[in-house]
RNA sequence: CUGGGUGUGGCGCAGUUGGUAGCGCGCAGCGUUCGGGACGCUGAGGCCGUCGGUUCAAGUCCGAUCACCCAGACCA
C-alpha cells in the first residue's frame, strides 16, 4: 500500500473518547474508527490485522477437520424460544427489532440455536457424524456498558465453532483437539506465553468449561494460578470445593487480571435436546446429538495484542499478524527511485510511505503503526550500496546490501 | 442501572459579570527546507450535541433530552 493513496491518517493527539491503550493506539495509528460506544469500523490496516488473525485461526481449525460457513446475523426467534433464550430475562443483551410485517427479529449474540436448527436439515444418520462447523461472524450484544476500546464491544467479530458427535467420548476427544489447536493459535498470535487455559463455570450440563485467559492489566476477569501455573481458575470457581475437585487444595494461589480470548464448552444435549437434533444409529434407533461449542474473540484479540505489544512510540505487531512486514522510506532522489523499485511487486508486504513529508514524520508513523521492519533507502546508504533495516521491537538497525534487499 | 465527569471547525482545547466565537494541530496555495513529527506568508472551514424556556440579546442562565468517558453493578 502506498501511504499517499490511502484515506487513512495518523493522529498526533489522543482522542478524547478513548482511554484504553488499545483504543488510543489503534485510533491514532489509523487502524480503527469509532462509530459509537463499543462499535468500531476497521480501516484498511486494521482489517488486514483482523484478516491475519482469522487466517491463523482458520488454518489451525481446518487442520483438525473443521468446515467454515457464514451464518446470518438476523435471527428468527423460534428456535431461541424453544431453548428459552429469546427471553430478555434469560439473555439480557439482545438487540431486537421488528419485521415490516410485524414479526420480531433478533441480532445474533451467539449461534447455538441457529446452527443446531440448520444442521437438522443435514444430519440424519450416524454416518453424518462427527461434524465440526465454524464461522467468523459479527456478534451483537447490547452491553450495558461497552468499554476498554475494542476489548468489549456491542458489535464484535467472533469465531464460533460447533461440534456434533454420536458419543461423549468422541466429544471429549475433539474437545482435546480443540484445546491443542487453541494453544497453537495463541502461540502463533504471540500471546501463548501469557495465555492460560482456565477452569470456569460450566453451566448446566458439565461441571466446568474452559476459558483461555490472557494476562492483561486491563482485563476484565480475575484469575487465580498456582506456583507452576498448572492449575489456573477463574475467580467465579475459586472455591474450596473446586480446589478439592482439581486436587489442588492447600496450594498457594496468586491473583491477576486477564482478558478472556476464548471459551470452550461441552454442551452435550443442552441445545440438541430442546431443538430436536437427532440421528439414527447403527441399530436404527433415534439418538440425540452430542454438542460442543468453542469461541474465540477475534476483534478482542486484536485489542489484547495491541495492549500487550506496544511501547511509548506506538504499536509493535508480532510479525504473524502485522498488516505489512516492511515500512519503506526512500530519501533523496536516488533513494526514492530505489524504493520505488523495491516496492514494485511487493504491494502485499510493503507499506510504502511515499508521502511528500519529511523523514522524521515517516519514522514516527512507522513506529506508531508498529510495522515490524523499517527499510530506509537514501542517497547516503546508496553510496555504500546498502539500505538500512530497523527492527521495530528492538530498535536495532543493520545495513544490508541493496542486491540482497532486492532478493527478498 | 447507580455515582461522577464531558459535549464549541477533521483532531485537541480556550471562551471573563450574557453583547453575535478564538488558539494549536491538521487542511489548501506560494516560497524556503528535506535522516527524527521544519518554517514564513496567504487562505478555507464552526448557526457552540439536541429541543424548549428566560432575555432587547444566550456558547454563557434555567429545564428537559441525547451522546460520550470513568468507577461500580451486570456479562447468557
Amino acid at each position: 500500500m502506498r501511504l499517499s493513496k490511502t484515506f487513512v491518517k495518523t493522529l498526533r493527539t489522543v482522542p478524547k473518547d478513548e482511554t484504553a491503550k488499545n483504543g488510543i493506539l489503534l485510533t491514532r495509528a489509523g487502524y480503527i474508527h469509532k462509530e459509537m460506544a463499543g462499535v468500531y469500523d476497521y480501516l484498511p490496516l486494521g482489517l488486514r490485522v483482523l484478516e491475519n488473525i482469522k487466517s491463523i485461526i482458520r488454518e489451525e481449525l481446518n487442520s483438525i477437520g473443521c468446515e467454515e460457513v457464514l451464518m446470518s446475523a438476523l435471527q428468527n426467534p423460534e428456535p431461541w424460544t424453544k431453548t428459552g433464550r429469546f427471553s430478555d430475562q434469560e439473555v439480557d443483551i439482545w438487540f431486537k427489532t421488528t419485521l415490516a410485517s410485524g414479526g420480531e427479529l433478533g441480532l445474533a449474540p451467539t449461534h447455538e440455536e441457529p446452527i443446531t436448527t440448520m444442521l437438522k436439515s443435514y444430519i440424519s444418520s450416524y454416518k453424518d457424524l462427527p461434524l465440526y462447523v465454524y464461522q467468523f461472524q459479527t456478534k451483537f450484544r447490547n452491553e450495558l456498558r461497552a468499554k476498554s476500546g475494542i476489548l468489549r464491544g456491542r458489535e464484535f467479530l467472533m469465531k464460533d465453532l460447533y461440534s456434533f458427535h454420536t458419543s461423549e467420548e468422541d466429544l471429549d476427544d475433539f474437545y482435546t483437539k480443540v484445546e491443542q489447536a487453541y494453544g497453537r493459535i495463541f502461540d502463533r498470535l504471540g500471546i501463548g506465553e501469557d495465555t492460560y487455559e482456565t477452569f470456569a463455570s460450566g453451566g448446566i450440563f458439565s461441571k466446568y468449561s474452559h476459558e483461555f485467559q490472557t494476562i492483561l492489566p486491563v482485563g476484565e476477569d480475575t484469575i487465580y494460578y498456582n506456583t507452576d501455573k498448572s492449575v489456573v481458575l477463574n475467580k467465579e470457581v475459586y472455591t474450596p470445593e473446586v480446589l478439592v475437585d482439581l486436587a489442588a487444595e492447600g496450594q498457594k494461589f496468586d491473583e491477576t487480571t486477564a482478558a478472556e480470548v476464548g471459551n470452550i464448552f461441552k454442551l452435550k444435549f443442552k441445545y440438541s435436546e430442546p431443538l430436536g437434533l437427532k440421528y439414527i444409529d447403527e441399530n436404527n434407533s433415534q439418538k440425540t446429538v452430542y454438542m460442543g461449542c468453542y469461541g474465540i474473540g477475534v476483534s478482542r484479540l486484536m485489542g489484547v495484542i495491541a495492549e500487550k505489544y506496544s511501547d511509548e512510540k506506538g504499536l509493535v505487531w508480532p510479525e504473524t499478524i502485522a498488516p505489512y512486514r516492511y515500512y519503506l522510506v526512500g530519501i533523496g532522489e536516488n533513494g526514492i527511485s530505489a524504493a520505488e523499485e523495491f516496492y514494485c511487486d511487493r504491494e502485499n508486504e510493503v507499506l510504502y510511505d511515499d508521502r511528500n513529508v519529511r523523514p522524521g514524520e515517516k519514522f514516527a508513523d512507522a513506529e506508531l503503526m508498529g510495522i515490524p521492519y523499517r527499510i530506509v533507502i537514501s542517497d547516503k546508504t546508496l553510496a555504500e550500496d546498502t539500505a538500512e533495516l530497523t527492527d521495530r521491537r528492538t530498535g536495532e538497525s543493520q545495513m544490508i546490501k541493496i542486491s540482497d534487499l532486492m532478493q527478498y
